[in-house]
RNA sequence: GGGCGUUUAGCUCAGUUGGGAGAGCGCCUCCCUUACAAGGAGGAGGUCGGGGGUUCGAGACCCUCAACGCCCACCA
């Protein structure tokens, strides 16, 4: 059959019309006989690269460009199923948006700075960086850790780290190529490159010229471990064992005692009031006094607040500097004294408060030195031996606040530390943030929930320093007077055009180098941003607002945020109130949020369970359309389980997609796709429905659906190959003539131009596959279909419908009767409504052809579907 | 304590103007039919979480309760 080509495609032939142009391309490959997914993937993400097939055009206006603010993932981490899901989900809407015209602006980041990279370098190599040490340029990276960590300086612990995130990044690159992403790699950025740092530095500049970023010394959550302060957002509760200790404090007028409970008894000595609620009876007639607290006899006032709460403990609480975040509201709110002793470290300060008693000195000088939990012990025991301690501590577990990634629980200790206003102490501000959320499209809607229970939670302006290395330096120093006196409140700023700067190793303007940490000179800030205050400004980033004004005319405000639900209150927040200040906008006009992904038992995956799914296994497995399909059915912002069952089905669709379109390429080879000679009614049938496809997939993608959109297509698509297929095969060959074959034949090539346009977005590679058949180009870069040159006049959807009804009941019958589908039929009688056997009339011959049947298709009116069928006999034979 | 989501066949889930209870997997049966046996055809299986209401009619709309999951919260 196949050398018949070339006489049905005389050279000249339009080879668009569908012929078989391939003749004409060397690299078009012949149809094989035999379709496999095999090797699909990587031959043609390697045609996509050496064409540039997603490429962007950079000349084209706003409107026509679709830009999207890709998720850098953390390129120290691994890439799990979870990403594959989200970015599977955003790289189909991508695909969407282009073949629906619109000029897709789609990069790629890298996540690459921060405490995860560093931790990673540590563990990696056995080193931790050490930035009193020199810069050694002999240094060599052991091949392993070694017994002992290492210490190593800033410039050489820095170079590990962008050593290492080179390699994981270009890791991820393959992946992400794999799956077929259809990012424009030229585009790449990451958050410690040199265009993220002048970003971030320009916007923080500016953030503080306007005094929406501003330093302030405040006890800020701490942890002891990474010895770096940590923001709200980065908090986590987790429930942790505790246990209520009853302490005998003392009425100062000798009264007697007043018991108060307290989780943290090691805090004592920290202790600056003790508080009850202004309405509590049982204390009112001590409000305004003095009582001693135990074993350290300090004199502390009795206040009111209305934080306290009667139901808890005895209802009246000592207040430590600090040992809760209560603590500092108190604390502020009654303007307390401070008398922290939790030093940076976690270990209890060297020197004991001054106003403790001078026994109390001595029994401070037991815990000073000791982590607050050896300090426990010891002021348990001492409680103990004084008789200060009520009975025995009573066990509980309770939540206490993690750094999300720390191991001990958070301490609060008083630093200088850079903030940026979010809302936290500004009711109007925050009403502003609220708004812009409401500007958002969120996908689903009842995500905007988050961000607003997000904002109306907040309690403070958003900390932005960290005291580590790996990350972005703020641009900022300090003079150092004539007494060697860091004057922290007169930053020398870098100017805007020298960015980006690393204070570090860069003199601020009117200084040289030999004036650092000198008298009469200037040092560095130490900080680094936090990673999200990079990320806050990834629309910046990607648009190239800091380098490339005429790139970010283009592309700003963005389309489209896609993320995962979890950074709600990080990333998307953040990055909003970046927008708002700089630009009064938001920064994009949808945010589209992904679930997570669960492990078949729907528990949430996690390394810790050890049930955490590596990515390219599968890819190899069940190839990327596999595990594409799998992701595309994880509907928008709900969890999705990991279901290899699902990917195998993919599997399954993506093969059927190379035989279908094999067969219809076959059968139809020479045919063209020229409507008008669709005049058959079935084929038209067919048609219209696949037109009412069309149209409701176009309207789920627009609004980011891509779940109903390969949903509908596949159930579509299925009953094209089992049923229109099966149908019009016999009329395709030729057993009704030449016209009914044409109709058949040009009806297939429609509708699987269409079908293979509308899975392009999901099964990529084998779309572009089949399309390379008997098309040129890529199916990536054609139009999307319009289902109006689908709807052919008289058109009747009840056409195709009732054929498959009838068609069905004689496949039942056989299948009951145990016969095989090819058993030939006797006689068949059709009961149905007049109006159904109408549409069944325009289809008789085909249902007869598919069916075997060998008299006429007898009908007779009935109120609903009734089919009677006589197989022939068994024969011996 | 406040909020959001989920609850439909054994499993994973569709069901978008209220009128047929559905798909895939799993299970059972059958079939090598000239695109596809790493296929194909067919079957069994559900008082749509409970209760109330609106309606000629509710899986879908309203109220309420429950279970599960998640987010937020000043958790001594």
């Amino acid at each position: 059959m196949r050398e018949k080509t070339d006489l049905r495609n005389p050279p000249g032939a339009d080879p668009r019309s569908g012929g078989n142009w391939r003749f004409y391309n060397a690299r078009m490959p012949p149809i094989p006989d035999r379709p496999s997914l095999e090797g699909l993937d990587e031959r043609w993400s390697a045609v996509w690269d050496a064409d540039e097939t997603f490429r962007f055009d950079r000349s084209r206006t706003r409107a026509e460009i679709f830009s999207i603010d890709t998720p850098p993932p953390t390129v120290s981490g691994s890439l799990h199923v979870g990403h594959v899901l989200s970015y599977t989900h955003t790289d189909t809407v991508a695909r969407f948006q282009r073949m629906r015209g619109r000029e897709v602006f789609y990069p790629m980041g890298w996540d690459d700075n921060g405490l995860p990279t560093e931790r990673r370098v540590q563990n990696y190599y056995g080193v931790r960086c050490d930035p009193h040490l020199q810069f050694d340029p002999d240094f060599v990276a052991p091949d392993k850790p070694g017994k002992e960590v290492v210490p190593i300086s800033r410039p050489n612990f820095l170079e590990l780290c962008a050593r290492l995130v080179a390699e994981d990044e270009k890791a991820f690159e393959k992946l992400w190529r794999r799956l077929g992403l259809s990012v424009d790699w030229s585009m790449t950025y990451t958050t410690i490159g040199r265009e993220a740092q002048r970003t971030s530095q320009l916007a923080f500049l500016k953030n503080l010229a306007r005094g929406e970023a501003y330093q302030a010394d405040a006890p800020t959550l701490w942890d002891v471990d990474f010895r770096t302060a940590v923001a709200q957002a980065e908090l986590e509760d987790r429930e942790t064992a505790g246990a209520y200790h009853a302490l005998r404090f003392h009425k100062a007028d000798g009264s007697g005692d007043l018991l108060i409970e307290t989780t943290r008894p090691e805090l004592l000595a920290a202790c600056v009031a003790v508080v009850a609620h202004p309405d509590d009876d049982r204390y009112q007639a001590l409000f305004d006094t003095e009582v001693t607290t135990p074993l350290y006899g300090a004199r502390v006032p009795v206040v009111a607040h209305r934080l306290a709460d009667p139901e808890k403990g005895t209802g009246i609480a000592m207040i430590c500097t600090f040992g809760d975040t209560t603590d500092v509201t108190w604390w502020r709110e009654l303007q307390l004294p401070t008398r922290a002793i939790v030093g940076a470290d976690g270990r209890l300060k060297s020197d004991a408060p001054e106003t403790l008693s001078a026994a109390g000195a001595e029994a401070y000088a037991e815990i000073a030195g000791k982590t607050v939990k050896q300090a426990q012990k010891v002021v348990v025991e001492q409680l103990r031996t004084s008789g200060e301690l009520d009975g025995d501590p009573r066990p509980i577990t309770h939540p206490v606040k993690f750094y999300e990634r720390g191991d001990r629980p958070l301490e609060i200790v008083t630093s200088r530390q850079w903030y940026i206003r979010n809302g936290g102490r500004d009711p109007e501000l925050r009403a502003a943030l609220l708004a812009r959320g409401r500007e958002v499209n969120w996908i689903p809607a009842y995500m905007r929930a988050r961000y607003e229970s997000w904002i109306e939670g907040l309690t403070g302006d958003w900390l932005i320093s960290r005291q580590r290395f790996f990350g972005v330096p703020f641009p900022v120093w300090y003079r150092i007077d004539a007494d060697g006196n860091v004057l922290r409140d007169e930053p020398l700023l870098a100017p805007e055009d020298a960015l980006p700067v690393d204070p570090s190793t860069d003199a601020p303007p009117g200084y040289t180098e030999d004036r650092r940490d000198r008298a009469n000179g200037f040092t560095a800030d130490p900080d680094v941003m936090d990673t999200w205050a990079t990320s806050s400004v990834t629309p910046e980033i990607a648009t190239g607002w800091a380098s490339d004004p005429d790139l970010f005319a283009r592309t700003f405000p963005m389309d489209l945020r896609p993320q995962a639900y979890d950074i709600i209150r990080t990333w998307l927040f953040s990055t909003i109130v970046r927008s708002h200040f700089e630009f009064d906008t938001v920064p994009w006009a949808h945010a589209a949020i992904s679930g997570f992904v669960l492990d078949p038992d729907r528990k949430k995956m996690s390394k810790s369970k050890g049930n955490v799914v590596v990515p390219m296994e599968w890819l190899e497995k069940y190839g990327a359309d596999a595990v594409r399909y799998w992701a595309a059915n994880g509907r928008p912002g709900t969890d999705t389980a990991f279901d290899e069952g699902q990917i195998k089905i993919g599997r399954k669709l993506a093969i059927k997609i190379l035989n279908v379109s094999r067969f219809v390429l076959t059968v139809s080879e020479g045919a063209g796709e020229d409507r008008s000679v669709v005049t058959h009614a079935l084929d038209r049938s067919m048609l219209a429905e696949l037109a009412a496809l069309v149209d409701d997939t176009t309207a789920a993608l627009d609004q980011f659906d891509y779940a109903r959109a390969i949903e509908r297509t596949e159930r579509f698509f299925w009953s094209f190959c089992d049923d229109y297929v099966e149908l019009v095969k016999g009329r395709a060959y030729g057993v009704a003539g030449d016209e009914a074959a044409r109709s058949a034949q040009a009806a297939l090539r429609i509708a699987l131009s269409h079908l293979l346009r509308l899975f392009a977005p999901f099964l990529v590679y084998v779309t572009e596959e089949a399309w390379s058949w008997w098309r040129e180009g890529s199916i990536h870069r054609v139009s999307w279909p319009e289902a109006g040159e689908l709807r052919l006049d008289g058109a009747d959807p009840l056409v195709f419908t009732v054929a498959a009804d009838v068609l069905g009941a004689v496949r039942k019958e056989k299948s009951e009767q145990k016969r095989s589908l090819a058993t030939p039929v006797d006689r068949v009688v059709v009961r149905d409504t007049e109006h159904r056997l109408a549409a069944l009339d325009a289809a008789r011959s085909d249902v007869r052809d598919a069916g075997k049947i060998a008299g006429d298709v007898e009908t007779e009116i009935g109120p609903e579907l009734l089919v009677k069928v006589e197989l022939a006999p068994v024969t011996d034979a």
